[in-house]
DNA sequence: TTAACATAGTTGCATATGCAACCATTTGTT
DNA sequence: AACAAATGGTTGCATATGCAACTATGTTAA
């Protein structure tokens, strides 16, 4: 099997140039942001309010790097930790003002990000990318699953990462 | 715009996923090495000796980063550091015949990952991707230099991350 | 030849990350 | 009610990363 006619090693670079390509837009406009800080915000802007598991969940992080994550957010004062009433042990993460002037700044520079890297890509070719790379995400989770069960077998403990959401 | 109808989203969460299956499959056969560690050495095998400045460019790291990644794989006695005797400056990297070892023992276990991702998934679809994502890359690529050439004219310095090539 | 510039590598700094151990609070079971 | 198990978060540790400043060496041009 050669690596190269294999979608592994196009992906890995396509991701790495876009990341760099991101970070580019965003400091020649003048926007202190990660991808990722960027990833966070967006998810707070399609819903406000969410508890830090789900925000870890649904970007695909480990719980822990998002703690530290909200807490970068907290000292740019993007977000704030609000604790919830309902449940001692959660806290919920709201974006500030600041926050939300600051994500709206960033839409233009993703749209354009976006409709750059598709420039001259037909939308019946995205579509159909789009579609290899569902079926790609659902390889991995089947085979996943398959691990799990076979670990569960045996009496294993699992150890592997579960999440299954989104991310950018 | 719908950002999840774009190709950006759908390939960040592929990696993340793909990078999660890759270190359980490798944790799972006892293979002690991150994939970042991995890209290194496959580059290596395909062409040993190298210089850092090489491998930094051929895996789209920053060259400081590779440098420390090296330290690591000194540490673990996969790679050698080698000075090069025609320029003081530079060192050239050779896999140790345990990098060469523990390599092999990857060979069966990445050909397996990246056959279980395009399980069910034809030739022609697989090509037809790739075509779209190098026209990405590409499209990426045309817009940096448009940037570099748009700064020059205007004596700024560029700053941009310039490496064009692999990785994973 | 020497002064300017370019290149190879290293290092400090800030961010990001997974994992595992840990604590506090729920929830579930008996 | 009481103990066990699950859940939400935090933290230490090791790795990875880009950027920029820095040193040493090489190359080029005056």
């Amino acid at each position: 099997m050669e690596f190269d006619k294999t979608l592994g090693p196009w992906l890995g670079r396509t991701m790495k140039m876009l990341d760099f390509h991101i970070q580019d837009m965003f400091s020649e406009k003048g926007i202190v942001l990660t991808k990722t800080q960027w990833i966070v915000l967006k998810k707070l802007k399609d819903k406000d309010g969410r508890a830090q598991q789900e925000l870890a969940f649904i970007t695909n992080r480990d719980k822990g790097s998002l703690t530290r994550l909200i807490h970068t957010l907290e000292k740019k004062e993007l977000v704030e930790r609000i604790p919830s009433k309902s449940d001692k042990r959660s806290n919920l993460i709201f974006l500030t003002e600041k926050g939300k002037e600051i994500f709206d700044e960033t839409i233009p520079v993703m749209k354009n990000v976006l409709s750059v890297m598709q420039t001259d890509i037909s939308m019946e070719e995205i579509e159909a990318t789009i579609k290899v790379i569902k079926k790609v995400q659902q390889n991995l989770t089947n085979n996943n699953q398959k691990l799990q069960e076979e670990k569960s077998l045996f009496g294993d403990q699992a150890g592997t990462c579960l999440n299954k959401n989104n991310s950018l």
